[in-house]
DNA sequence: AATCTAATATTGTTAGACAATTAGTCAATT
DNA sequence: AATTGACTAATTGTCTAACAATATTAGATT
């Protein structure tokens, strides 16, 4: 990923807020606060060493990111997982990579091709050398940078709010099998089409390449027993 | 619109932090709160006649949403207006309901066309009426019903985050006349090809129309103006 | 004019209290 | 046995008051 288009100010350090709600954030996505769990905010506040003020601000942070519900007088539960919600994830990552696809191949942006390009390659090679860790968080940054490609700011946070969302069913379903070397030919295509300035095309096999992933994953046997028992 | 499809559940009343959140976004909408606005919190609470707790708490939302930035130990600024945000928005809508529009087509749902039909012969007769007050608000559901014929919460929830920012621009734009005509007829196009599953002619459709919307802003006197000081 | 310092204001966090609401218990009734 | 009802306990929602940490302002000094 290259680095650094927009001037960036300098950080200031988060607040109690903001690392109260990733550390649960973080929690609810590994699944060590399952679905339907009930954070109660005396316990919590009890365990973090922090008072309920800045604890139920950071609830409202994860809540605001769809990974906890909020109700009056009940307090906070971890969102259900569902078929439907992972179904309607994919149907916006359709969405959101597939008008990044378009609005890059129309813009040209200057580097991301190239970056993308030598994404890709490094993807073949951990293929070969059967690092599939590694193989699926570079995997996540390509589609990162396609999105990113596009150059809107709105579009990048979206994508990050289904991302967050989405890695949960990654977490339960874990990775699936057989797919990377499919996807590397298919990210080829993808790459030639948007080089190539075909707006429609690149969306459509992006479109394809991420219904590819719904595939797999209603046919993974992970898959099959998490939509078995949720339905 | 037809009615619920999802069975509902007795409504809870809101607490103070949401209804703080309405009414503050509201305001910052409305441009009562003008982009670059202080809030300070002292003051807010007394003028609400509540704590800072539920305050805070309510600024939390509204940041969520996109209109309030928090920095830490500055305070929330009411987020600035920008013509890259303006387009940044107008890209979104037609990543959503481009997808949405492709999306119904392919799955034909059930009273979702002749709906839109409805809502658009009402457009026709609000021109012929010369009503634009009445005849952008009913627009704006037509564009709403478009995007929930994909049946895709999260798309709908998506869409939602965008129009409220949206709606700003809106407010200091005021809305731009002698386009209603031009989008009755796209419109009917739009829907033709919806009706004939025609999913990429529908999405193709949808972008240009919007791309229309943006060209009347640019052109608009208000929006040259607001552009011009922008850059 | 520019810089440093002190005073002020604002935000961040804690503690404790109490009201409002919900969840849990358990006997009484059907 | 199941349902109702009242009672109790637990939890959330809100407030007040305080103080620490940081930012802003104003004044003094160079």
């Amino acid at each position: 990923m290259s680095s650094a288009p927009g001037p960036t100010d300098f950080p200031r350090p988060d607040l109690l807020p903001e690392r109260l709600a990733e550390w649960i954030s973080g929690e609810i996505v590994a699944g060590r606060f399952p679905p339907g769990e009930r954070l109660v905010e005396h316990a919590l506040s009890k365990r973090c060493n922090v008072s309920r003020v800045p604890l139920r601000e950071a609830l409202r942070i994860v809540a605001a990111q769809g990974l906890l519900i909020l109700e009056p007088h009940r307090g906070a539960v971890v969102t259900p997982l569902s078929e439907s919600e992972l179904r309607e994830l994919f149907d916006l990552r359709m969405a959101i990579e597939g008008f990044a696809a378009a609005s890059a191949a129309r813009q040209q942006p200057a580097t991301a091709f190239a970056d993308l390009r030598k994404m890709n390659a490094d993807l073949e090679e951990l293929i070969q050398a059967e690092d599939y860790e590694r193989y699926y968080a570079l995997a996540a940054e390509f589609h990162d940078a396609l999105v990113a490609a596009a150059q809107n700011g709105l579009l990048v946070e979206t994508y990050n709010r289904v991302k967050i969302r989405f890695r949960r069913y990654q977490a339960v379903l874990a990775n699936i099998p057989h797919l990377p070397p499919r996807s590397v030919a298919e990210h080829t295509r993808i790459l030639a089409a948007m080089e190539a300035g075909d707006a429609d095309g690149a969306r459509a096999l992006i479109e394809a390449h991420i219904r590819d992933l719904v595939d797999a994953y209603g046919q993974s046997d992970a898959g099959r027993r998490f939509f078995d028992q949720a339905s």
